[in-house]
DNA sequence: ATTGTATATCGATTTTTTTCGATATGTCAA
DNA sequence: TTGACATATCGAAAAAAATCGATATACAAT
């Protein structure tokens, strides 16, 4: 996870904005996890379709900038059928404000 | 202190190298505080000569990075004679790990 | 006043990032 | 297996950032 990556990731409005829709999901995506079925649970994540409309992009730019934030290590990313859910990857987020506090 | 304009400062080693080298001067910078007279005290401040020669990156970019870093609010600069002393905004960038931690 | 030094700003070029539409890939459903 | 859909990748154009040398500004010392 390299710091230039994430604050790279961090550096544009737009996927700021991804970053914080995606830690509260069920608020800003109400109908979230409509594709899958009741037993497989994806928690916390948004197909990118939904995230692409409420960010009012183009499909292939918010594929690329969900690519981005998950090779920075921001998101992690499940596939379920024709589906790719994203979500936070809070564990690596936590990390990360804790890098900022000590070496920043 | 605008979190995009932050994190776009962050995004660049040199950059990010220099906020490392002031987090302890007098360790990065052994000749720091030569042109002061003693009765006047920067403290953890460091001339735009000595970060640039440490940078390795021509005087005008280096001026240009310092600004950026300042108008970003990580940095806070004092002028005494001719020369700009630079020096880290610790409460500022406390404050930013505190929205890190809370907001991203 | 003139010269030298430190830093800032300007203008231009190169490099990187953004952003898109088009196309490819993978999956589902009929 | 064909058609429809979700997402990823490609290739290109436009926009923004990086970076430099040259020049301007501001101060110091002679």
């Amino acid at each position: 996870m390299e710091p230039i990556d994430v604050f790279k990731a961090l550096s544009n409005e737009t996927r700021l904005n991804i970053l914080h829709w995606l830690k509260e999901p069920e608020k800003h995506f109400p109908k979230q996890g409509a594709h899958l079925p009741k037993e497989v649970s994806i928690k916390g994540g948004v197909c990118v379709g939904d995230i692409q409309e409420k960010a009012k992009a183009s499909q292939s730019t918010v594929s690329h900038y969900l690519n981005m934030m998950q090779k920075a290590g921001l998101l992690e990313s499940v596939r379920y059928g024709q589906w790719t859910y994203y979500r936070r990857n809070e564990e690596a987020i936590h990390q990360l404000a804790e890098y900022f506090k000590t070496e920043i």
